[in-house]
DNA sequence: GACTGGTTTTGCGCTAACGCAAACACCTGT
DNA sequence: ACAGGTGTTTGCGTTAGCGCAAAACCAGTC
């Protein structure tokens, strides 16, 4: 179990107003772990032996319906926490984690956490913040399926990943892990087709440059735009 | 400042693992509040000042969006909190929240969180609990929105009120508190007209009886077949 | 350097659901 | 009893986006 450096994590949110020994016996618990890309860190249904920080890479979390679709709950980057399963009150994983990069993570058994937050209540309120965080964003997400259309909630869904995991060139914002165009229809509530067709014009426009599995925007401005502009503008209530 | 009895709340999983004296503390912490129907107790970017149990009624949450549309957030029971925004690190409501119903809550000053959480951190972690459910349910209505159509998610929907607020009749089960064809299509994300279709639709065949805000399963078992059923059954992935 | 499997593109027909409009029911207060 | 307002129903034309199908494309692999 190497040991993990206290400097490289001490920042994050997670451990927010902890002393650097506190998150040194923090640290001890956790082993850490490889996944290359295309595996799975867990399995939805499956028990939960963890829960996770991602120190380097990318991690896709999909919910599988009953009848087979897959959704995209979240992209998981550096620095966050993923299966939290356990600290919300689950003993199963509610959704599939599949590293899409190499990646590495710190794993802390699903035991610790029970003991980790008697000894260090702020664990809990921290992660509160971040859980409250999230549920913040899946609300907007819901909002905009309910109002947006398809092409504004892709071009919001892009611009999300180029904030959250954009790489600055000096041509554009490059979404930094490859992501398919099945992705983001998954993300954004509509079919692989639709997306293709909707990239394509953009791409026509000059707005985004892309490839398999690979998106730059050229023209990020111009998509804030696309994403706020509302059909037949000024466009009453539903 | 009316005195709180401990008895009355202290089942609630907000309080789980408190002892009398402990949760006698916290209440008096907070005051009691009315609200008459269709009054707001707070409003969408409000400075949050408080958060809230409601003791007696039920609290529509609904966020607004820039073009005026309205998106129903939830529908709070009796026993649940709302308003938790500080807890999850906003200084500003997220949504707006309406008593649908005469409706009594309990109210703690902001302000008071920080030092309740730090004497008693079973209030985070039992939190933390709450909101993580309150995550899963709105990524399974993300998860319903995506893949489903408009009769599945009002299926959906009305058995997800009639679990919640359903009071049993011999004829049925009938929605505890006045309800819109608008409400239901802000919580399914679709319209007024559609929502009205449905439901006239169901009604025709028994399946439903209902009125002006007012709604009765008849044949719940048939709903729930209903929200099951996929269009074109053994439907394909997206 | 051809093969192979996943990804993307594009055309075409179809339909679920929207948007608008108008009429209608029901409840409340005067 | 009546008026006014809010909620509901229904018809009708339109369309965004789906679903299917086929082709083109690309990146590794053998």
């Amino acid at each position: 179990m190497a040991k993990v450096d206290t400097s490289l994590v001490a920042h994050l949110p997670l451990f927010a107003g902890f002393k650097p020994e506190e998150l040194e016996e923090i640290l001890r618990e956790a082993r850490s772990a490889r996944y290359a890309k295309n595996t799975a860190v867990f399995e939805q249904g499956e028990d939960a032996h963890s829960f996770f920080l991602l120190l380097h890479g990318h991690v896709r979390a999909a919910k599988t319906t009953p009848t087979g679709e897959q959704i995209v709950v979240r992209y998981v980057s550096t620095g966050e926490t993923f299966g939290l399963a356990m600290a919300i009150g689950l003993t199963q994983y509610p959704a599939t984690a599949t590293a899409v990069d190499d990646s590495v993570v710190l794993a802390w058994p699903t035991g610790t956490w029970p003991r980790l937050v008697q000894k260090f209540p702020g664990l809990a309120t921290n992660t509160l913040q971040t859980v409250g965080a999230r549920l913040q964003e899946t609300h907007t997400r819901v909002v905009e399926m309910s109002t947006q259309q398809v092409e504004q909630r892709v071009a919001h869904a892009l611009l999300r990943l180029a904030k959250q995991s954009g790489k600055k060139l000096d041509h554009g914002i490059e979404i930094d892990f490859p992501i398919s165009r099945q992705d983001i229809a998954q993300m954004t509530g509509t079919t692989l087709h639709t997306v293709s067709r909707i990239l394509s014009g953009w791409e026509q426009l000059g707005l985004i440059e892309s490839g398999r599995q690979r998106i730059i925007l050229r023209e990020p401005h111009k998509i804030v735009v696309l994403a706020e502009q509302h059909p037949e503008d000024g466009g009453a209530a539903r």
